[in-house]
DNA sequence: GTTATTTTATACATCTATGGACAAAACAGT
DNA sequence: ACTGTTTTGTCCATAGATGTATAAAATAAC
């Protein structure tokens, strides 16, 4: 053990418990005061570990994104099918979010929503996930051209944005549509017409 | 002018002034207290005037979405062109977010983003408000289908969730691409797939 | 001018929220 | 035991936020 008087709280456990609240409550409704009872510890013991809630809403989002169901589009190996990623990436996506009994959607879209053109740190932070979302989502279309798995035309940045479109819109109205099945409809819909579904209808 | 003591400010125009700080700032953001001193009256002027904060909002999303770009999903007539009437709203919709110095997004997504399934009250709201957005998107398409402008193949309903879809994902997005002309190509590449843009490629 | 009505103004009590200051507590190392 | 380090607990001052209660002010109707 380090130095000094030992921590109260696990730590990172405390950092996954505030990251399930921003999620379903959002980042302005996450008071220091807040977090701070349903983590039960004094406030004064937060701002030793956190700094301020702006720095521990980015550890959250991390951790958010290390277990996000679009994570394996983050590290894609050039080698698999480019539909099937896709494919795989949204039916996971489906899953999760009609899963989720608190239909939370996703954090990253739901804090984009409230922050973004509004917060002046966050709202940055948070751009810069989108655009870094988009060139991924870019790259991968485009090995798959290079492939000639995917059509010779395809425009790729347009294409890249109607995707990221798509899971944007997903992710909120999986807030209103509960069902796998209906949300798998309208991943399937969409990625059959921009030709990026992977099984045959 | 009615009986009593008249009122000391305009009240349409304080709805229109609240809805512009709900569409920036969301509802939670925007307290009574905000709301009032925003509006150079006092709180009690505030609760006798509008009652509570929730029924204000009622009343700034019914004038936002009788201003809003999708109007004409609400109140289309059934002898346009179905494909000229989803092609000219999204346009509309394209122009409105770019053109909006803020980048708000469009209101009801955001609340949708803020409040469902938190929300007691305004949560079922946004949820009527999105059901019924779906209900007016699938009878356009199905008079589009009756009427030979659309493939009679067409799943009437799986396409119009992948409609609201891209409208919802456009909504939110639009706070992060900040040019018309992105926006219509994330609109045109996916309402071109659905087989639903007006103009040739 | 009196009455009824409605809005406005002020006060109240209570709770939330913030961030810093400072001392006390609990350890590791020596 | 002593020192240095880190966390904790407590207090402080200030501001935001809510909803109600009560009185005063300003009008229309009569």
């Amino acid at each position: 053990m380090s130095v000094g008087r030992p921590s109260n709280f696990d730590r990172d456990a405390a950092v996954e418990t505030v990251m399930n609240k921003l999620w379903r409550d959002g980042y302005e409704a996450s008071s220091v005061k807040a977090l701070s009872e349903m983590l039960g510890i004094t406030r004064s013991s937060f701002y030793n570990a956190f700094g301020t809630r702006e720095a521990l809403f980015e550890e959250a989002l991390a951790l958010y994104a290390a277990q996000s169901p679009d994570r394996p589009l983050a590290d894609a190996a050039s080698d698999v099918s480019v539909k099937t990623l896709f494919t795989e990436v949204f039916r996971a996506m489906c899953k999760a979010r009609a899963e989720d009994p608190e239909g939370r959607g996703c954090l990253a879209v739901n804090s984009i929503s409230e922050l973004c053109n509004s917060h002046d740190e966050l709202g940055p932070l948070l751009e810069n996930a989108v655009s870094g979302n988009l060139k991924r989502i870019q790259s991968i279309l485009q090995s798959g051209v290079e492939n000639n798995e995917l059509n010779q035309d395809m425009d790729v940045a347009a294409t890249a944005l109607a995707v990221q479109n798509l899971q944007i819109g997903l992710n909120v109205l999986s807030k209103i549509v509960r069902t796998e099945k209906d949300l798998l409809i309208i991943a399937e819909t969409t990625l059959s017409a921009l030709g990026l579904w992977a099984e045959p209808n």
